[in-house]
RNA sequence: GCUCUUGUAGCUCAGUGGUAGAGCACUCCCUUGGUAAGGGAGAGGUCGUCAGUUCAAUCCUGACCAAGAGCUCCA
């Protein structure tokens, strides 16, 4: 057979020949610091035959991070073989270890175990410590193909095995990975030996996942690690988890007064601090503008309808599961809204409509309520009453590929203003081999056709994702990625040709005749929880001017200049922005401290000096530390920050 | 919803089978100060809720409530 070398070189090997074959071919010194390789753009490990043909590259130690799903992966196997061994030392056979999978993830691994006692977060640290043995003992890893008979036999005692086992093919070999006494059930890729392992891992948490992820399954424990080519690169990991801790939205809600979750109202059911609200209220603003730019009609709509109007939209059908029991009034059965659309719709069937008059946008800040499992409440991220930034617009068909441009245009402007640059789009389409959605095949696939050329026109990366539409129709979400490189996804927008045929409603075409509008649903916030959540810690708790709670405070160095620091605040207030004087007993070191901690951006330090000539000393909070500017005219300075909130500078 | 862990003052957290403590925040007094903590005093808790064991429970047991991590789900 041969194969072809990154250089275009083609190397003749034996049949059944390895990347450890062709670097040996090579090279002895390749051969000795090969640590994986890829076949055809596939990572393959050393031990296993290549493919006829194939185009090869050889990994080795100086790109180890190349092959760090295979490193990870046997990580994986090192752990599980650890485990093996930690239970051994408390007397139990090994038979007494049963496993579940244990595959590669983003930045490590994982293992599920099946285990005679639980273990618990405090044994990690031994358990990494009996890796660092077994990769100090620098074990072979060998691959070996086993009949299915044989493999059936081998793990009897372990359930879970024998069940992966017997759904694999009767004809197929086998393949079970081995390092010392370890041995696994196992596709690979695998390292050579364990003593090339990375050192740059760390066991993190351990918690409980189903059996093949079906929650009738029996629960294993999973043992969490996470694995890098260098310690670098683990300690840069390690530093970004507590970055993420030091921005936890609950942790800024609490610290800086701007939400709180009280068991007494209930779960999942936010309060919106004063300061919270301004945030929320900033960003209602901002959008509104945009939206009138745009010409969309605001409404209001109640947060309870008849269960009927739920019924004709096929909510209360398709969700069941995640709305609110309804309520029962009278003769009448009533839910709380899981949905603003069809309030909507009947809004538009209110008149008749003409061709003229479309499109037709409406767009309300609405209050749903959807029933989310309790296990998946999580601060304001997940909730279960949330308001979104809603709106539908009702197009003729020829209108849509516009309206949806000009969506997509809207939400862009949107992120960027949030410095929220790094976006992706994700198309859901529906999934051919599922009964879930409802309406013609046909239009649904004319709806997939504009959405994607709408995305390509814009020029914004996208994935498509077979089975991610609404059962009404196709969506578009967006993902973006926060300051620490973590992806949410936010708002979305939605083809809908399926409710305007339930509510039957129409517009009076050019011929006369009744024609079907088509909607669009589209939210660039999502939820306005969901959105003010992700803010916070893409922002840190340190917002920019515009959105800041609490703008500006004034700081009188002694209580002699409280009223010369009262004057300029009723000059901020008369302009609509938010100050507050420190007029504390504190010193003013202290009050710098509190309004830095409160993370105020602006503080106008105010003495004797100042107060003479009418002038401020400014201190703004800028991401290096602080900045500081003396002797500022005042009128100049309300002019400057004015200016700056106004624009959302 | 499921598994595991947690629940002590507004916040962060000590602690004990004999009904509780620190720091910060808060209130008051002194201090009138120049860019991240001046000093002193005081107030504040049914130790998540309800049962049980015990002479005695914040501590042990159980149930419930809530939170956290993970799994499953997300129009």
């Amino acid at each position: 057979m041969h194969v072809t070398l990154p250089d275009g070189k083609q190397l003749d090997l034996p049949q059944g020949a390895t990347a450890l074959d062709a670097a040996k071919a090579i090279g002895p010194r390749l051969a000795a610091d090969a640590l994986a390789a890829t076949a055809n753009g596939d990572l393959v490990d050393l031990m296993t035959p290549l493919p006829e043909g194939a185009s090869i590259t050889l990994i080795t130690k100086k790109n180890p991070a190349d092959a760090a799903p295979v490193f990870r992966h046997s990580l994986g196997h090192t752990l599980s073989q650890a485990v093996g061994e930690f239970y051994g030392r408390k007397g139990y056979p090994r038979e007494a270890v049963k496993r579940g999978v244990g595959p590669s993830i983003e930045n490590g691994f994982y293992q599920d175990f099946d285990l005679p006692e639980p273990l618990k977060e405090e044994d990690l640290p031994e358990i990494e410590a009996i890796m660092r043995e077994i990769i100090g003992r620098n074990l072979d890893i060998t691959r070996a193909d086993v009949g299915k008979a044989a493999a059936l036999e081998q793990f009897a005692y372990d359930p879970y095995k024998v069940e992966l086992i017997s759904e694999l093919p009767d004809d197929e070999p086998i393949t079970f990975y081995t390092q010392g006494d370890y041995v696994d059930l196992c596709r690979g890729p695998h390292f050579p030996n364990t003593g090339r392992l990375p050192g740059a891992f760390k066991l993190m948490s351990t918690s409980g996942a189903y059996w093949r992820g079906n929650e009738k399954n029996p629960i294993l424990q999973r043992v969490y690690g996470v694995a890098f080519a260098t310690q670098k690169e683990l300690d840069e990991y390690l530093h970004n988890l507590e970055e993420a801790k030091r921005r936890d939205h609950r942790k800024l809600g609490r610290e800086l007064e701007l939400f709180t979750i009280d068991p007494l109202v209930g779960k999942g059911l936010p309060l919106w601090l004063p300061n919270g609200t301004i945030l929320r209220e900033e960003l209602t603003r901002f959008l509104r503008e945009q939206q009138f730019q745009r010409d969309y009609q605001g409404v209001v709509t109640p947060n309870i309808g008849n269960l009927d109007l739920f019924r004709t939209s096929g909510h209360y059908q398709n969700y069941s599961d995640s709305n609110f029991s309804p309520i029962t009034v009278d003769d009448e059965q009533y839910m709380l809204k899981p949905m603003n659309c069809p309030f909507h719709v009947r809004i538009y069937a209110s008149k008749p409509r003409s061709y003229r008059d479309l499109p037709v946008r409406l767009a309300e800040f609405g209050t749903v309520y959807r029933y989310e499992q309790s296990g998946e409440l999580n601060g304001l991220t997940r909730v279960r009453g949330f308001t979104q930034d809603d709106a539908h617009i009702f197009a003729r068909p020829d209108q849509l590929k516009t309206e949806f441009l000009s969506v997509l245009d809207l939400t862009v402007l949107v992120l960027k203003t949030f410095g929220l640059n790094d976006v992706r789009f994700r198309v859901g389409t529906r999934d051919p081999e599922s009964d879930k959605y409802v309406g013609d095949p046909a239009q649904w696939a004319r709806a997939e056709r504009q959405i994607i050329e709408a995305v390509e026109e814009v020029g914004l990366p996208y994935t498509v994702e077979p089975g991610d539409a609404a059962f009404y129709g196709p969506k578009l979400d967006f993902v973006v990625k926060d300051v620490l490189g973590r992806e949410w996804q936010l708002g979305t927008i939605q083809v809908d040709y399926n409710l305007p045929e339930r509510f039957d409603i129409t517009y009076t075409g050019e011929d006369g005749q009744d024609h079907r509008p088509v909607m669009i649903h589209r939210a660039p916030f999502g939820s306005l929880e969901r959105f003010v959540g992700i803010l916070i810690e893409h922002y840190g708790g340190d917002f920019p001017l515009w959105l800041a709670p609490r703008q500006i405070m004034i700081i009188p160095i002694a209580d002699r200049h409280n009223a010369y620091a009262e004057t300029l605040a009723s000059e901020f207030k008369a302009v609509g922005m938010r100050v507050e004087v420190d007029d504390s007993t504190n010193r003013m070191n202290a009050k710098v401290r509190s309004a830095e901690l409160n993370k105020i951006p602006v503080m106008l330090i105010v003495g004797d000096q100042e107060e003479a000539r009418r002038e401020v000393s400014v201190r703004e909070r800028t991401p290096e530390g602080h900045k500081e500017r003396k002797g500022v005219a005042f009128t100049d300075l309300l002019a400057e920050l004015q200016e700056r909130y106004r624009t959302r500078a």
